[in-house]
DNA sequence: CCGCATCCGAATAGATACTG
DNA sequence: CAGTATCTATTCGGATGCGG
């Protein structure tokens, strides 16, 4: 079902994939729903709420007119009600990279949080996926948990290939726990774990070895930091 | 200069990479810019003639904004009279790959030119980097020539690792002559090479077994196949 | 309530004329 | 050539309405 167009639809008329990719994707509020359902199928209201300020309209057009276009599809989850869910399809998933390398790149550009800013927990983990240094990958088997605010994920590190999830591992090597904004900021480099660990707002739990490999996975600074000097005065 | 956020600009304030990243990206014509810096440096004038439609205005805009956000720089390009060019600055080359990767999956989503459609000889040449099976390079160091309307473009493989350029090849191996809309054409698998040349749409030069590993190295079907895929209609 | 459709003021985009 | 300035067309955002 590609080359859909929709009719009457506004197009950059470029004979060119990425000009046929932004005609699909383009527009506003777009690329946040395939955001969104990166992570599993989810519902109208649920977006809804994940996407403040989208307006119930835009939302209805936009999922509309990806189903159309063959990006997603809906579907009946178990245990909703009947109620239909969207997911990505196929051709949807295949952005994966490319969205996660947008957030990655992304992430340079978060500022301080402002009063007017929204956080999810979801969204720091998307960056995590992103974030995987794939040539500094230990050999050991091992998980690690992340408790955001209410949401728990964890990556499971499996011959030598880690793979994100959501929901909590069954024996963590190492257990994080923070809030969703301070999540964001340790992924964005404005903070290190150590400096977040002593402002309070970052509680690290299990195998201090394994928090190390974690942080070498991530390309996280574990704690030296250009704060050293500032905590070194303790 | 990151996190510029110029006042005044319409931002999703979601503290999130992906939707900072479509805070400076996401506006209409930006990536397109993108897309012609990928290339190498351009001049206002060059971008407003390889992006019909954009006005002059808008370009003037996001190219200032781009500037403004650490994305894109003035350069004086030696040979073109002192007037300055725009370039990517490294945090600009950094999307490459998420730019590529848009590019080869929109590649599903064009359909037949129309009448209204544009094109142009290099953005066909974006998609062939995007193509590249880095699992089936073949180890011997050779270059394959494209001559598509005026522009003449190269893929030189050595050490086992490809690289696109623009300008010919000294020696190479096999030369591809061919338009803009059927090189598009090609790389959507809309057509294949086999059924082009037919159509005398393309002419093939050179060695028959680098024409073979050109279009391995490019995941093409050679010839065979009616492509099962080429008139999925609706 | 949830899942949209409609309406309207505000913000963006497109086209064209004009300037250093 | 490389942009401004200005005006019109389109899209967005928020409020509201409505059937199930």
């Amino acid at each position: 079902m590609a080359q859909t167009g929709l009719a009457g639809k506004r197009s950059y008329h470029q004979y060119c994939g990425l000009a046929s990719a932004l005609d699909v994707l383009g527009e506003r509020w777009t690329l946040l729903i395939i955001r969104e359902l990166l992570m599993g199928p989810r519902r109208y209201g649920e977006l809804l709420a994940d996407l403040p300020g989208i307006g119930t309209n835009l939302l209805a057009d936009r999922l509309k007119f990806l189903v159309d276009s063959g990006v997603l599809r809906q579907v009946d989850v178990h245990g909703t009600g009947g109620r239909l869910s969207y997911e990505l399809t196929p051709t949807g998933q295949a952005l994966r990279p490319m969205v996660l390398g947008l957030a990655h790149w992304g992430l340079e550009f978060v500022g301080d949080l402002k009063a007017e800013d929204t956080v999810r927990p979801h969204w720091g983990f998307l960056a995590v996926e992103a974030m995987f240094q794939w040539d500094k990958i230990s050999p050991i088997d091992e998980s690690y948990q992340f408790q955001v605010d209410d949401e728990v994920f964890r990556i499971d590190v499996a011959g030598g290939v880690p793979r994100v999830a959501k929901g909590p591992s069954e024996n963590a090597a190492m257990v994080a726990t923070t809030d969703a904004a301070t999540f964001v900021r340790i992924g964005a480099g404005r903070v290190t774990p150590l400096m977040a660990m002593v402002g309070g707002q970052l509680k690290l739990e299990g195998d201090i070895d394994a928090v190390l490999r974690c942080c070498e996975l991530l390309g996280l600074d574990a704690g030296a930091a250009p704060a050293a000097q500032a905590v070194s005065g303790h």
